[in-house]
DNA sequence: CGGCAAACCTGCGAGC
DNA sequence: TGCTCGCAGGTTTGCC
């Protein structure tokens, strides 16, 4: 589900809400997602304080004491529900160290895509629960792993991502040297995450209509005026994105989840059939957005604006 | 090596 | 109502 924006998102309202906060109680309802989740993982995180909250491409960094980082990565349908948490324990509300409190101690029962609980307490000294955070991914096409700071710059995930989008260095000079060697579409070359990290399928066919140039354009053949309105486009586009609190996530603080606006404003995608953004079409003659599939995946675009 | 299809899963809406 | 089919925003694998 997330891309760039929707994740930038999460981590945005994440960061405000449970940065500083120590976990206190974990719960795995599993044994991992696309991959297993590292052995002893649980007694890990326990008692560890929260320090930051960053993203690297589609990939939130919750920073831990110890110089530990908790890399969650929500594949296509990851969620993140923080939850009250009301600390009804028994023993006229003592709670031990690594205590995990019950389902049904507070209103809402986890569902059975909760794969992953961590319940966080707000104090230095307090060890009883205020929130409680979980990672819901009915797929389970996301993942989760604990890793050493040390350990992540050379880690699987991450040693082959591409630059940033609003990084310095990815410049057109970049980027068009990266296309140049590409004889892929235009479309696959920028879904590919060691070319550029954190656009996904929407954000491409977005950003591509913002440039005018069509997804079944080779890489390699673009100019580099081209390259640089790609570039532009492309930073534009997500930027706007998070604007708008991205695509498919904006509060998940609630446990519902609601959506962000940027689905509102696509230009083209999802679109088929229909006018493109600020349409100046005869679409009963285009036909409208034009939808196709390359490498499995839809692309959106308009056959008049983008060559 | 590069590029593509398939696989990994569940849920949802459309159509019958 | 209930079934089947097609589709979904990501990443990895294996094949050509």
């Amino acid at each position: 589900m997330p891309e760039l924006p929707e994740v930038e998102t999460i981590c945005r309202g994440l960061d405000k809400a449970i940065t500083g906060l120590r976990i206190v109680g974990v719960r795995l309802n599993r044994q991992g997602l696309r991959k297993p989740f590292p052995t002893g993982m649980a007694a890990k995180l326990e008692g560890r304080k929260i320090t930051a909250i960053e993203r690297r491409a589609k990939y939130a960094l919750i920073r831990l004491e110890g110089d530990f980082t908790l890399i969650l990565h929500f594949g296509m349908s990851g969620r993140v529900h923080l939850l009250p948490c009301q600390a009804k324990v028994g023993n006229g509300g003592q709670k031990n160290h690594g205590q995990f409190i019950e389902p049904g101690a507070h209103k809402c029962p986890p569902d059975k895509h909760d794969h992953l609980i961590l319940q966080l307490s707000a104090a230095q000294n307090d060890v009883c629960p205020i929130l409680e955070m979980r990672l819901n991914d009915p797929r389970r096409f996301g993942l989760c792993d604990l890793v050493a700071n040390k350990d992540l710059p050379k880690h699987d995930l991450f040693k082959n991502l591409g630059p940033e989008p609003f990084s310095e260095s990815f410049t057109p000079a970049y980027l068009g040297k990266v296309l140049s060697g590409k004889n892929t579409p235009l479309k696959s070359a920028l879904l590919d995450q060691r070319v550029l990290a954190g656009l996904g399928n929407i954000y491409v066919c977005e950003a591509l209509f913002r440039a005018g140039l069509s997804p079944l354009r080779r890489a390699k053949d673009c100019n580099m005026d081209e390259v640089r309105i790609l570039v532009k486009s492309i930073k534009i586009v997500l930027a706007k994105a998070i604007d708008a609190g991205g695509s498919s996530i904006k509060d998940y603080v609630t446990a519902s989840g609601e959506l962000g606006y940027f689905q509102n404003q696509f230009a083209v995608y999802g679109k088929e059939g229909n006018s493109c953004k600020n349409c100046t079409c005869d679409v009963a003659k285009t036909g409208g957005v034009c939808r196709i599939t390359q490498a499995g995946r839809s692309s959106f675009y308009c056959k008049t604006k983008q060559h």
